[in-house]
DNA sequence: CTGAATCCCTATAGATACTG
DNA sequence: CAGTATCTATAGGGATTCAG
């Protein structure tokens, strides 16, 4: 049966959840954005740019249930919280460099594409 | 300034459309029941499993959109539909397959993680 | 019988505004 | 500054329907 891909890939359920997690827009942005060493809250977001304070705040929890980063709050004024990834979440930093390099290299033919469509289905005359 | 990661890799809005294309649990398992060839809808179905038929055939079209695969409609009895990956299509096969490795190959740290932290959470006596 | 569009409904992502 | 509360929009699931 020459072992598909999709077979062995896919059929697990259980690998399902951290696919989930982890072929995901932010989880993907945020790791990137550690992937030069620990920072606060405030910095990811700059970094991450367009996500707000509770999705952040949400995701950066999920993370750190699921061991990819480690929360430190410092006892300050003002508050400080340092996120960094753990040795599991740096075997991340791999694959989803390797994801933001395809976004970066493809944007272009992505949205050539998309116009094309678009206009066929606009174009009446074009069937 | 050392050019850091984070900041050629987030920091151009465009390429945000892109990664979030592509950064998505869907995406990511139909490209990958798609990487050994051509297969039609029921087939694809099969091979993600668990995935609702509206939400595949609203995503198979996205991706056609998108320029990632093509949709060649048979005109035969009963209906015959095949989608198969475009050349830019191919491209996502490495790294999606790579994401779907670490996957299978870190679910249990994962878990084990997840545990250990609801773990933590639930009991009241461990602060 | 297969592919998929449509309606309806719930769950959750996400934005805005506020608090310690 | 970091994080929560509240509200809204959208993704996603299920059943039904339809066309070839």
């Amino acid at each position: 049966m020459s072992d598909p891909v999709w077979n062995v890939m896919l059929a697990s359920c259980p690998s399902r959840t951290s696919l989930a997690r982890v072929a995901n827009k932010w989880t993907a942005m945020i790791v990137i954005a550690l992937s030069d060493g620990p920072a606060r809250f405030g910095a990811i977001r700059d970094r991450v740019g367009g996500i707000s304070g509770k999705v952040l705040a949400d995701t950066l929890r999920d993370l750190e249930r699921d061991g990819l980063l480690t929360r430190t709050a410092y006892d300050e004024m003002p508050p400080r919280v340092e996120y960094e990834l753990t040795l599991l979440g740096l075997t991340l930093r791999e694959p989803l460099t390797a994801l933001g390099r395809w976004a970066e290299h493809h944007i272009e033919e992505v949205l050539v594409a998309r116009d094309a469509y678009d206009q066929r289905s606009a174009d009446p005359v074009t069937s």
